[in-house]
DNA sequence: TAATAAAGTTAGGTGAACCTAACAATGGCT
DNA sequence: AGCCATTGTTAGGTTCACCTAACTTTATTA
């Protein structure tokens, strides 16, 4: 069975793992400005969030070096991704919610559910979208509830 | 119209005012113990928040006296308070959380959810309800989910 | 009414996550 | 090789939301 290791990761510091994860180039390594710019802070939060998670042996990092995941970093990095993407998901499809809103609540909300809410929100998606398929009706219902939801109240 | 004021209040303060609201007693006296009890922390943290809050206009606050919301802080507070039973609604008879966990995850995603998604949250409920009593089956098919999702993977 | 328990405050301190200003290293270019 | 812009680091400071320890005020009650 594989170790379980609890990193209590901050969202502040699940932010720097996702941002190293997105702006890796293809060969894993990140610059330190992209993560600054992607999430608009200065430089130096940068180097001090590097040093952190250096600690915790989920990046490789030394001064002036390049950065990249460690194997656990990026196992981290890739939950929160995936934990991001089917939030957006959930809200854009099965809420109606827009694009851009989405993706902010999603930033917010994927440091805070725990995976058993995310995974049912994904069972949901995956849910109707294949009932959609099969041609029940559950996603015309859902279409007509999105389209009053937009309308207001 | 009314008077539209952003008092920028942090999921902290949010939290107080929530907290206040809670414990207040019939004529809407609240003990700073109790605040301190509901929320976990130590009596001066309570002070502090409450002299915070007194300054925004958000509480009626005098050292060793007794704390009430003003007209402001209480639609603030209500506010809050809906949004988390919204969000915990949605989470247990939608998405079939338990309890405990919606009661958690509600806690922490009030301060972040903007009013647009929360509603529509609402309305998805309500939706689904009202659908479940005319014999449609969206409740059905959402059981079916339900009872999937609770099973695991 | 005086002692005492409970409730609330002040003082001072911590850690997280930022920031700016100034300095150091790196890499490309002539 | 040497210059210089870019990138990254240090140093030092701010704000927020906490904390503990010690003190004051209020309420109880003997």
């Amino acid at each position: 069975m594989a170790v379980r290791k609890n990193y209590n990761l901050s969202p502040s510091m699940e932010d720097y793992l996702e941002a190293i994860l997105n702006v890796a180039d293809p060969s894993g390594i990140a610059r330190s400005r992209d993560i600054a710019a992607t999430l608009e802070v200065a430089k130096p939060s940068v180097t001090g969030a590097l040093r952190q998670l250096a600690k915790k042996g989920l990046v490789n990092y030394k001064p002036y070096g390049c950065v990249t995941l460690t194997t656990s970093g990026a196992v981290l990095a890739m939950k929160v991704a995936k934990k991001h993407d089917i939030i957006k998901s959930f809200l854009t499809e099965i809420l109606g919610v827009d694009g851009p809103a989405a993706q902010d609540a999603a930033c917010k909300a994927e440091h805070l559910l725990d995976v058993s809410i995310v995974s049912k929100m994904s069972h949901f998606t995956n849910f109707a979208k294949t009932r959609a398929k099969k041609g029940e009706d559950i996603m015309h219902l859902l279409k007509r509830f999105s389209a009053a939801g937009r309308a207001g109240k």
